[in-house]
Order: C-alpha cells, then sequence, then structure tokens
DNA sequence: AACGCGGGGTC
DNA sequence: GACCCAGCGTT
C-alpha cells in the first residue's frame, strides 16, 4: 500500500473550504434521520438536485416515525421525479424497522443490515450521525483515492483495492478523531477540486502526496471499463380524460422499472414501433374513438432510450377500471414520473 | 461479477 | 452527445 497523505492537510482545507449544503447540519449535532434521508436521496444524486427535495421532503414527513406511519403511496409521491424509486419503498420499509425499534443503529453493521442501506450508506451515517471511524466510499472518494495512488486497474474491479485505500485514512489519528467531518472533506474535495474533468490541482491540499498529479495523468483516471450502448424502445399511451378535467392514470406493478409509481396507461415499450391499430388492444377502455396527439415524447433511462408517441380521448364522466384511478389533470404532473410527464408536455 | 434501476447537471 | 452523480438489490 502507498503511503496516504495526512487527513490533517485535507480537515484545514475543509475548515476553511466546506460547502454549505441544505441537508448539511450547522454546528449542532446531526440528526441521524436527516443524515441517512440525504444519504439515499444523494445515491446517484447530485447535490443540486438533492437540496430543494430535501426541505420539501422533511416538510411532509419530519421524523422517521411520521414516515414510518405514512402510506407507501405518499411517500412514492414525493419522491417523484426523484428516480430509482426502490429507494423510495426501502426508505419507507426502512423507517418502519427504525421506528420500531426505537431508532437507528449506531455502528455501521447495524446499518448495514437495514434495506436500502449499502456500505456507502452505513458508513455515511456511522461517521457523521455517529462518529464512527470508518470511510465512505462513494465516487468522489473512488476518483480521489484513485488518484493519489495512480490506481491503473479500471473500475468497477478495481473497487475492493480503492476501498481497502481509502479505509486506510482511519489509521490516521485526525481522521479517527473527526470522521463525519473527514468524509464530508473527500465529498467536498471531489466535488469542487479533485474532480472528473479538469482537476484544481494547483488548490488541492494534497497535491504533493498525489502520484497521478506527480505523474501528469490524474485527467485519466480513475480508468473505467466501457459501456454499452443503450438500444432504442417504442411506446404508445392513452390519454383518457373527462368533462371534469380529470385524468386516468394506473399504477405500476410495485417491482422493477418505475415499480410502484403512477402512470398513462399504454403498450408495454419494445423495440419496434407501435401502429395505432396494433396497439388498440391496450388501451385502457374500448372502442373509443383515439385521436393522435402531435410530436414524440423521448426519454432517457439507464439502460434504454425511449420513443412514445400519445392518443387522446375523453369520455363525460371517468370511472376508472380496477388497478387504476382518476386525478385531476393539472396535479396529475406532480404525482408522475418524468418519463410520463414528458406526455403530459405534449398537450401543452 | 454483471445487470437493472431515473433523472438531471455539465461540459 | 457523453459523462457522471454522497449506490443498492438481485441474480
Amino acid at each position: 500500500m502507498p503511503a496516504l497523505p495526512p487527513a490533517a492537510s485535507l480537515l484545514a482545507w475543509y475548515d476553511r473550504h466546506r460547502r454549505v449544503l441544505p441537508f448539511r447540519s450547522r454546528g449542532n449535532r446531526p440528526d441521524p434521520y436527516q443524515v441517512w434521508l440525504s444519504e439515499v436521496m444523494l445515491q446517484q444524486t447530485t447535490v443540486a438536485a438533492v437540496g430543494p427535495r430535501f426541505d420539501r421532503f422533511l416538510a411532509r414527513f419530519p421524523t422517521v416515525e411520521a414516515l414510518a406511519s405514512a402510506p407507501e403511496a405518499a411517500v412514492m409521491e414525493e419522491w417523484a421525479g426523484l428516480g430509482y424509486y426502490a429507494r423510495a419503498r426501502n426508505l419507507h420499509a426502512c423507517a418502519r424497522l427504525v421506528a420500531a425499534r426505537g431508532g437507528f443503529p449506531e455502528d455501521a453493521d447495524g446499518l448495514r443490515a437495514l434495506p436500502g442501506i449499502g456500505a456507502y450508506t452505513a458508513a455515511a451515517v456511522a461517521a457523521i450521525a455517529f462518529d464512527q471511524p470508518v470511510v465512505p466510499v462513494d465516487g468522489n472518494v473512488e476518483r480521489v483515492v484513485a488518484r493519489l495512488a495512480a490506481e491503473a486497474a479500471p473500475l468497477p474491479g478495481s473497487k475492493p483495492r480503492l476501498a481497502a485505500l481509502a479505509a486506510g485514512f482511519m489509521a490516521d489519528a485526525d481522521a479517527r478523531a473527526r470522521p463525519g467531518d473527514f468524509a464530508q472533506a473527500l465529498f467536498d474535495l471531489g466535488a469542487t477540486i479533485c474532480t472528473p474533468r479538469a482537476p484544481a490541482c494547483a488548490l488541492c491540499p494534497w497535491r504533493e502526496g498525489c502520484l497521478a498529479q506527480r505523474q501528469g495523468i490524474q485527467e485519466s483516471l480513475p480508468a473505467k471499463a466501457a459501456k454499452r450502448a443503450r438500444p432504442l424502445r417504442h411506446g404508445m399511451h392513452f390519454l383518457l380524460t373527462d368533462a371534469a378535467g380529470q385524468v386516468l392514470l394506473r399504477r405500476r406493478p410495485p417491482r422493477g422499472l418505475l415499480g410502484g409509481m403512477l402512470e398513462i396507461p399504454g403498450t408495454p415499450w419494445r423495440d419496434a414501433p407501435w401502429a395505432a391499430a396494433e396497439a388498440a388492444e391496450f388501451a385502457p377502455v374500448p372502442g373509443l374513438p383515439w385521436r393522435r396527439v402531435p410530436g414524440i415524447a423521448r426519454h432517457g433511462f439507464t439502460h434504454f432510450e425511449l420513443e412514445m408517441l400519445l392518443l387522446a380521448a375523453s369520455v363525460p364522466r371517468l370511472a376508472p377500471p380496477e388497478g387504476m384511478e382518476a386525478r385531476p389533470l393539472a396535479e396529475a404532473a406532480g404525482a408522475l414520473p418524468t418519463v410520463m410527464r414528458r406526455l403530459l408536455d405534449l398537450v401543452r
């Protein structure tokens, strides 16, 4: 293992340059509920996207007990637009377990056993909320450590080695004295100095100890395995409204893509485009005179691109079939995932 | 170990 | 466009 630079240099930099963030406590002791909630929201989600949503979520569910006693549909609706909806389902399940046991476990192993909490989140909550001497390893930390050590092996294969290197920081007494600050200092360094492109090495408190910077290869690290191309899929959807301005929505199956979220009824998403005639069998109400809404709604998912066409019809009064519900069109967007909002954009 | 799982910011 | 983000659960 190469020598790691001193934690004291990073902590001194952090004390001068730390970011002020909505979900980061100011001086007072952090609330474990708020730390946990922010860490789950921040999984694969940018700080800018989480900021306003964290405040809104906290206003609606101020404590873990309030979240535990809420209906799951209310939690899913509050999460709408944030993506990775399994997070919301696991968040709710986790809140119930924590409320039942009277509080969060205070060590990483105990946290790791809860739904939606993996190695990263367990370490982050343990360090930030409970001062446990652990180093959470997220994308920022992987990048910082890969550069410090000039680790040439590509991700994700190099994950175990980078995690082992990061864990080595807790041998430094200065890091061990302030585990929460040290973790957040690593995040801030990765977000503002040791960035994926064009890192600001001239401003880095660890410049002297960075092997990649010394070799001039920092911009090429961490190496990553090539990704597969995303295929294009097609769908046709049915916007059924009534005279009272209600729109017909359907609840998706509880697991899988957009699991548990509301949607605008439609065909399955497949490789080949749909013709209106063959899509008709998927219409929520048979025999209506569907008319094509001009335009194509496009949306990108993690592993495929989607193009959707929209058909519209109206009835005097909606009578939702089993598994569906009617909502005022004006408020439907707030309850729908972004991919479905793209369809509503077509009728505006 | 590989894959499924959203959406948006940024260059 | 391509990359990446305070990753997790399943297989």
